[in-house]
DNA sequence: GTCTATAGATCGATAGAC
DNA sequence: GTCTATCGATCTATAGAC
């Protein structure tokens, strides 16, 4: 269940925002192809004309939220990269940011994170491919330049600084970590540092 | 296109062995959802009355070769367990071979590491849950236990150990990393064991 | 813009011959 | 055991009223 307010869903009320929220949880949780338009309608409490005028087709209520989310985890990115000055600093907020985003949207972080988009998106770049992810790891890219990383292979280093942590996040949203994240964040940190750190 | 002959794929002759190979490349490539039974006749030359005698239905095509790769997996991680006695080496081997795989028979390694399974064996375990997981975690838990790992808590320590290989696999199946992942095993472990060594 | 009813196409699964 | 022809269910998308 969504938090009543949320990060990457400030609009709550208008019918369109009921109609992504339905998906994503639907999507999320049952698949893509599991879930029916029909379920989508009961969900939502929209009708198939609403979502067809809106969405053009299914697919395109998919389109709506990948772009959506990307584009509020750029947002999100932009403040780290306003309030972080080193590559440490602002990887560690990074990992905090998702942590804290898994706990309290998890249908979001499993649709972002953890869902095959080229099934149903066909037309749409490989996530990892996404802005947001290149961002990721430009922070890291950025660390290596300044002497911050120590001297390695960059996509290396990105593999590192984030694997631990994605990896946890697909654990979690798995259900095999039974714990919130955010009691693992400094122990993780501190030690991928290690690998990092000049 | 898979290689003439297979580590997880010794039997290539089999009419059987054809659908599951024919099966795994549309389901890896196309997704389980957009594959329909009729490109699995087309693909693998078997007639439809033949794949229902022997997997009673669609989902049976998946339970087959989720089965068959993981029981594979094991046999292999078998292998590592008797080549290898410390745990530094032990995940070093784990990932060296999942890099091997990755790079050739990439299908096999997209179905096991990158689908989601739940979406279409609704009655499976999350993958991550599997033996063969289980057993790569087993591995680092062993390690701390023996002192070889520095003291962690023993899932930071296997998201550490493996989180980096794991992304590095995604990433390379999805095309982001365009060279051979061989190139990079060597400088991803030595970095990674530094957060892990004692 | 919004709704309901339905068309149209696909696909999984089976029946029945051999 | 194996094959082909076909059924029946499901779901996306649209037509047409309001």
């Amino acid at each position: 269940m969504q938090p009543a307010s949320s990060v990457l869903f400030p609009d709550l009320c208008s019918r369109r925002a009921k109609v992504l929220r339905a998906a994503l949880r639907l999507f999320t949780q049952r698949g893509f192809f599991n879930t029916s338009l029909q379920m989508i309608v009961s969900e939502s409490g929209a009708s198939v004309g609403f979502i067809y005028h809106h969405f053009r087709d299914k697919e395109g209520i998919a389109r709506a939220l990948y772009h959506h989310l990307l584009e509020r985890m750029n947002a999100l990115l932009d403040d780290i990269e306003a309030a972080h000055r080193t590559a440490e600093e602002r990887c560690r907020a990074v990992i905090k940011l998702l942590f804290e985003l898994t706990e309290a949207e998890g249908d979001s972080m499993g649709f972002i994170a953890h869902a095959r988009h080229r099934e149903f998106l066909p037309n749409e770049k490989a996530i990892c491919s996404a802005s947001a992810f290149v961002r990721m790891r430009g922070f890291v890219f950025e660390g290596i330049e300044k002497g911050e990383i120590r001297p390695m292979d960059p996509m290396v280093a990105a593999v590192i600084a984030y694997g631990g942590a994605i990896r946890m996040i697909g654990l979690r949203l798995d259900g095999v970590i039974e714990q919130p994240l955010s009691g693992y964040l400094e122990e993780l940190w501190a030690h991928t540092w290690q690998a990092l750190h000049p």
